[in-house]
RNA sequence: GGGUCGUUAGCUCAGCUGGUUAGAGUGCCGCCUUGACAUGGCGGAGGUCGCUAGUUCGAGUCUAGCACGACCCACCA
């Protein structure tokens, strides 16, 4: 082995391509009997760059998946790229722009064109980022969400809720991007909270020489009035209902209304009505048959139905505008500076306007309510359960999904219109012009919808897409049979409602079932001050950075460390290089066993083994199996339970106690001693490598390939393909050697004491010390018989049992007593040391029993109510706590008057 | 307005159904390099568990209220 592990990138890739190429990620397909374990990556976008969020998430997929394929699964963890329509068409249309180029003046085909050539050449960047974190997915299946197989599925799936009525056309008031000039859907909306003015507004009425004052915070849609409205609650404006007011700077009349829905808190408790520009509105305006007035272009401009003075303005000049004409007029009362949110574009950032326009609508409510039902049921378990409750509000008070986007990039809907304007849904053009012709005769032309589906459409139907899904009869339905329903769904709780409701729904629509029986939601990563990662902060960490300089699995075991259900998670440079630490030490004790010429032997039989250090070692092993396996389980995912009890287990128990006693057995044990010690530890150490494999897979691949431990491994063989050492295939149980644990726990114990005192009074390391040992339960004599050697080796002592007399003692300093850990021990036993020390430390610990003393006394024998309440054991361990504490304090006291 | 979460050591965080002296990592202090590892070893200091009441024999843990912080949904004239 080299003297440091390599965790280069070439290093790392070196080993990738190994089990790539051994195809130890492959799913076996139909045919095989083992039991399958599915997980279909979340697709990250085509535009996609492995950001940090990809790395937890898929680090944590990647853990699931090698430890139930170790497990004997047979694995498929599917992966593939989303061909984000609107992020995608955004980053070609600039660098097309970039080079001169307007897409819009493009024909659609020609613009496609750039973006599959765009997506040839950089589409895959990051499934190439992700094999850098290791993940172990299933290249021989990669899929794409606009592939050939998505086509036919998309198509399919859109006619089936077509023709149930489930999908249909409507002219409605829709979130508009005014700079992506689409429309999108109402997750996909911000609110922004902005500083604005609130304008007071006089409407003079006609015939009246009063006015009616209205307040807005947007006064440039006065020109798409069509009423004001008022509550007919109202007083203050009852007189004025029925009348008609002036729209300033239009010299339009538009009448007064009354409307329960208006809000007499408000502003002034008159509302300007704009039906084409404000959802509200919209409603009031349908009820009282208002003309709706469009007033803007799509991309927010004025447009002609304004005065020609603003015809053209931006919302914001406009504003300008006619705040000062108002002014100008008398017309403006007042203006107040408020804050207002304002509904922002999620992905182009600029401030929406609704808009009228005809879009394509999902009927979302039965599909909701499915939904909901399979996880109230617990047909799908949602991880940490905390959102069940969102889940439920969420899905229990839903609006129709627009599906439709003015977009060029995405699944054309597949509806065609004839010259007169019949609607044909087809699964293809050819299919169109049949059906045409059947209903209409030949010769009728056809024109397809211009619009493509929200990208979050075909992405709702990946569970089973991927799988070969289409309709009646289609290809490859044993992959379904075989892999379907998937068994967890890990991603961000972010894309809950985007993304996880809808594959719900939609499995259920065509799959009549789950698509996944476990949905984990992993939290937000944030940077070390707890900021949210953006690029506006800078703070944005880059993965593959800190793989470059910790290593791939000082991340991965970093995330997964951290990745506590429901908790934000701060990623904190030092928490990675303390990993990277970990891995250091990982490669070191492979280092150090195989330069003791440890070996592991696949027919070493464990229950041959005599000594008790082995013996408790392998309890301990078992123990951690146990704790790992529960922590993985499909049920629990505890991602930072399973990989810290395996952080401590290697550290504090496998390096600092279990090799270090090794190493005194090897230099000082007999030739069978040695030899079970080079067995067992090589042994032991092969079960722990695979425990941890899942999480740092790199590096114990590595060990297992590179390092002589492992010489009578087959050629061919990898770790990754090894069998996961289970906690029932440990054929002892910890029962039969309770002994060897209580043995060891009692002179690691002792050790620790020793050591704390040691250093207490200032005694140097190398210094042996003698000790007087007194009054040894037999227990304890015979540990000190059999732990001489562990006992001078790591805890510098030498001792004598009894019979002994003082005179061992032979440094001057050493006259007090050691207590502490052999009264815990439950021995009696005094040892020499310093007095002065000595007296401090025992008057210390002397008030601290005594205090305690005295508590469980009152607590025993006085307390009535816990005489009468408490329940039995607790009784009894309460009273075994005061006798112990009654003999620290009588010992303690003894030893304190004799110093 | 509706909902969710958090507040534990200097810092970042664990602490499962209430039960010995509340833990880890990191930082800090002291000591230690001739053989796996200084990316190390050994020891140590440091917390009235946000505040107030309550339930209980017993509360970091359960209940209520409050304070501060974060987030989600809806609305915003």
């Amino acid at each position: 082995m080299e003297k440091r592990y390599d965790f280069s990138a070439s290093a790392e890739c070196a080993i990738y391509d190994d089990w790539d190429s051994s195809g130890a990620f492959r799913s076996r397909g139909g045919s095989s009997k083992q039991k399958s374990y599915t997980i279909m990556m979340p697709p990250p976008n085509v535009t996609g760059r492995l950001h940090i969020g990809h790395a937890l998430d898929n680090t944590l997929q990647d853990i699931l998946v090698r430890y139930h394929r170790m497990r004997g699964f047979d694995c498929l963890w599917l992966p593939g790229t989303d061909h984000a329509g609107i992020a995608t068409q955004l980053l070609v249309s600039k660098q097309l722009s970039a080079s001169g180029i307007d897409f819009k003046q493009l024909p659609r085909e020609e613009f496609l064109e750039h973006i599959w050539r765009w997506k040839d050449q950089y589409g895959n960047i990051i499934l190439q980022q992700l094999r850098r974190l290791g993940a172990s997915c299933d290249w021989s299946r990669v899929r794409f969400t606009m592939d050939e197989g998505f086509l036919r599925s998309v198509r399919h799936a859109f006619l089936r809720l077509y023709e149930d009525n489930l999908i249909y056309r409507a002219e409605r008031l829709v979130n508009w991007d005014p700079r992506l000039e689409t429309a999108i859907s109402d997750l996909e909306v911000n609110q922004v909270s902005m500083r604005g003015e609130l304008c007071l507004i006089d409407y003079p009425v006609v015939d009246e020489s009063s006015v009616i004052t209205i307040a807005t915070m947007r006064p440039e849609t006065l020109f798409g009035d069509s009423a004001v409205a008022v509550h007919p609650a109202d007083e203050r404006y009852a007189s004025f209902v029925g009348l008609r007011c002036l729209v300033p700077l239009t010299g339009r009349s538009v009448p007064i209304i009354s409307d329960d829905r208006v809000d007499r808190e408000q502003g002034t408790g008159a509302l300007k009505i704009t039906p084409a520009h404000d959802f509200l509105d919209f409603e009031i305006g349908r009820d009282h048959s208002l003309e709706s007035i469009v007033i803007f272009d799509k991309r927010a401009r004025l447009n002609d139905r304004v005065p020609p003075a603003y015809r053209g303005l931006s919302r914001e000049q406009a504003r300008k505008d006619v705040v000062s004409a108002l002014r100008t007029e008398g017309l403006l009362r007042e203006v107040r500076a408020e804050e207002h949110s304002v509904p922002h574009g999620e992905r182009s950032g600029v401030a929406l306007e609704p808009r009228l326009t005809k879009q394509w609508f999902l009927r979302m409510d039965d599909l909701a309510a499915r939904a909901l039902r399979a996880v109230d049921d617990g047909d799908t378990l949602l991880l940490p359960q905390i959102w069940h409750s969102t889940w439920r509000n969420w899905l229990s008070n839903i609006q129709p999904w627009c599906i439709s986007r003015q977009l060029l990039w995405g699944h054309r809907i597949p509806i065609w219109y004839t010259e007169s304007g019949d609607e044909i849904a087809a699964i293809s053009e050819e299919s169109a012009l049949e059906i045409a012709e059947q209903r209409f005769g030949k010769g009728i032309s056809l024109s397809q919808d211009e619009d493509v589906l929200d990208t979050w459409f075909s992405a709702s139907l990946w569970p089973f897409s991927t799988l070969g899904w289409s309709d009646e009869g289609f290809t490859d339905s044993s992959l379904l049979q075989r892999y379907f329903p998937t068994d967890i769904l890990m991603t961000g709780f972010d894309i809950l409602f985007f993304w996880v409701a809808r594959m719900m729904m939609m499995s259920f629509y065509f799959m009549g079932c789950v698509p996944f029986r476990v949905v984990y939601l992993h939290a937000l990563i944030r940077d070390a001050s707890g900021r949210k990662m953006s690029k506006s902060l800078g703070n944005v960490v880059n993965p593959i950075d800190l793989m470059d300089r910790y290593g791939c699995d000082a991340l991965r075991f970093t995330l997964a460390l951290q990745a506590i259900p429901g908790r934000d998670l701060r990623l904190v440079e030092k928490r990675i290089e303390g990993n990277r630490n970990f891995i250091t030490k990982l490669w070191n004790s492979a280092r150090f066993l195989e330069l003791q010429d440890c070996r592991y032997d696949r027919d070493f039989a464990i229950g041959a083994i005599e000594g008790s250090l082995h013996k408790w070692m392998l309890v301990r092993l078992r123990e951690t199996t146990i704790k790992v396996e529960r922590a993985l389980d499909d049920q629990t995912c505890l991602f930072h339970e399973a990989s810290s009890v395996l952080y401590h287990f290697l550290w504090d128990v496998f390096c600092d106690q279990y090799l270090e006693m090794v190493k005194l057995v090897l230099s000082n044990g007999n030739a069978a001693e040695k030899e079970e010690a080079r067995f067992s530890s090589a042994w032991i150490f092969y079960g722990l490598l695979r425990l941890l494999h899942p999480f740092v897979p790199f590096v114990t691949e590595k060990i297992f390939c590179d390092a002589e431990i492992f010489a009578s491994r087959d050629k061919d063989e990898r770790l990754i393909t090894s069998q996961w050492l289970s906690a029932d295939s440990l054929a002892f149980t910890a029962d039969n050697w309770a002994g060897e644990v209580a043995e060891l726990e009692w002179v690691l114990g002792l050790v620790g004491e020793v050591r704390s005192l040691r250093s207490c009074l200032g005694l140097s390391p190398r210094e042996v010390v003698p000790l007087r040992c007194e009054d040894l339960t037999s227990v304890a004599e015979r540990y000190i018989n059999a732990w001489t050697i562990v006992a001078r080796g790591m805890a510098g002592v030498e001792w004598s049992g009894r019979g002994i007399s003082g005179d061992v003692i032979k440094e001057e300093k050493i006259v007090g007593f050691v207590y502490e850990g052999f009264v815990n021990a439950g021995l009696g036993l005094p040892l020499g040391f310093a007095i002065a020390e000595a007296k401090s430390r025992v008057a210390k610990q002397l008030k601290r029993w005594d205090s305690e003393f005295e508590f469980l006394k009152k607590k025993c024998f006085f307390d009535d109510k816990f005489a009468k309440n408490a329940p039995e054991a607790i009784k009894r361990a309460e009273m075994l706590k005061f006798e112990e504490a009654q003999r620290h304090k009588e010992l303690l006291a003894k030893i304190h008057q004799d110093l």
